[in-house]
DNA sequence: TCTTCATGTAGCAAATGTACTACATATGAT
DNA sequence: ATCATATGTAGTACATTTGCTACATGAAGA
């Protein structure tokens, strides 16, 4: 089953949505290019449950990033912040 | 149960014995360090079983390492080919 | 309005990850 | 010879992931 409501604090943190965003994919379009249920994209970005290493590397691939740009332990730093703000002090 | 042969192709390649080798760590150690079981760790070296997401993440920070350092779906190059063969190909 | 597309919610079934315990073997040190 | 450590194998139990199906909603367009 899976969480209804995100209580719990997150187990990781995702870049998924802004990237995906970023090249105006659908979440089935990403899906195919992953090769998951469209499903299953959605559950990883609303955070309901954390993907196999093999399914984060595969959507990493897709998006043609490293892994450590799309998940992370820690909070991610906003993209723009990271390119135009001198003052970000998270990577 | 844990594949007891591994007779399917490897669903992703680990750089992890030779990570921990470097480093003098044993499993015990390492497990400690990404706060799972020891035997965990063998699993994945052994290719058993791949790892979740998370798991892998805090592996990588054990080793102090980016993801792609330590788990890729495509096989990896040698380091030390990499460090001092002009050859190497593959990254 | 009707249709399509993107997204959210709900549930079930199957596969898999992880912890844990126990035991076997090899190696190195004392 | 004994002991500790590192590693492999086996098996059980439980939680979680993933695929899939179905239905609801809102936005965009014809």
């Amino acid at each position: 089953m899976k969480k209804q409501v995100p209580d719990e604090q997150p187990q990781f943190y995702t870049r998924l949505p802004v990237l995906r965003a970023e090249r105006g994919m659908s979440r089935k379009e990403l899906a195919e290019l992953a090769g998951v249920h469209y499903q299953t994209i959605g559950y990883l970005e609303r955070g309901e449950y954390s993907p196999s290493l093999v399914l984060a590397l595969r959507i990493a691939a897709a998006l043609a990033v490293p892994l450590d740009a799309v998940f992370s332990l820690t909070p991610f730093a906003s993209m723009a912040d990271q390119l135009y703000n001198t003052e970000g002090e998270n990577r």
